[in-house]
DNA sequence: GCCCAGGTATAAA
DNA sequence: TTTATACATGGG
């Protein structure tokens, strides 16, 4: 991996396993927009927009200072993907069929409170509406910096009613994200804590929140903490374990089962016909 | 109009 | 303890 300067920003050559529209747009996080082959989004208080040359990873409106400090990080450019999906191929043969599908997905490492907030509004809905309300709870509260918004800080979102949040249209879901934010905020729950104590005990202390139950922490803990063991088991994922992986549970999928999981979950919801 | 969407809280059995 | 229902909103 090495980072060259260019103009309006940077490339990388060296860059494996990594495909941005499979990575940054399966429903792990909410805020990219692709146009025209780029995607541009906002991590870590930074917009980026990113794109392919060939085998160079470009990312524009950025410094090197910023990938060394946030992409590379956010993008999980040190661990071996193509390592753990040799490993996972061999659980089992839907999972390698999964894995070829969709070769270019890599976790994110994105920030807790937003895994969180954005995983809240996710339940009980549609990807592109979660999308929707992200952005609108983005322009209402986020900070502006030049021409985009950053994500609201727990800190801002404690201080709001439910009603205050309205305008994002997350209907039954606003009064989750208050309660969340008042109590990461406060301090009642400390994220930061979850990502070394045990993988129960970070599921318990999430789920303090109103609102998040084990789907909404384990989604937190995999995108926003990158505890690669947790496996968030939503609606394809139920259909999946029956139809695909009959006798298997969610605890049969070894210590990279959150990543094994979004394979599945990415290859399930672009093929629905595999469940006839 | 009906059904569904990266679920969860609450009540009832 | 398990099972049923409401929940806000919007696209298909």
């Amino acid at each position: 991996m090495e980072v060259f300067k260019k103009d309006n920003g940077i490339k990388i050559s060296g860059i494996t396993d990594l495909d941005l529209a499979q990575t940054l747009d399966c429903g792990q996080s909410f805020r990219w927009i692709e146009k025209d082959g780029k995607f541009s989004g906002v991590a870590f208080g930074k917009k980026a927009e990113m794109y392919f040359d060939g085998d160079y990873l470009c990312i524009d409106n950025t410094t090197a200072e910023d990938f060394e400090n946030i992409w590379k990080n956010y993008l999980d450019l040190d661990l071996d993907y193509g390592k753990i999906r040799e490993e996972i191929k061999k659980i089992h043969p839907v999972l390698e069929q999964a894995c070829d599908y969709a070769p270019g997905i890599r976790i994110l490492r994105q920030e807790p409170w937003e895994a969180l907030c954005t995983f809240i509004i996710s339940q009980n809905n549609n990807i592109k509406r979660i999308k929707g309300i992200v952005e609108r709870l983005c322009e209402n509260f986020g900070e502006k910096k030049e021409d985009y918004y950053v994500f609201p800080s727990a800190e801002t979102l404690a201080k709001l009613n439910p009603e205050d949040l309205a305008p994002i249209r997350a209907g039954f879901r606003n009064k989750y994200i208050v309660d969340a934010a008042q109590k990461v905020s406060g301090g009642e729950v400390d994220l930061e804590k979850c990502r070394n104590i045990d993988y129960e005990e970070a599921r318990a202390e999430l789920m303090k929140i109103k609102g998040v139950g084990v789907k909404v922490a384990d989604c937190t803990l995999l995108f926003g903490l990158h505890r690669i063991e947790a496996f968030p088991v939503d609606v394809w994922m139920k259909r999946a374990l029956e139809n695909l992986f009959p006798g298997m549970s969610e605890n049969d999928f070894g210590e990279y089962a959150g990543i094994a999981q979004q394979y599945i979950f990415h290859y399930s919801r672009m093929n629905p016909e595999i469940f006839k």
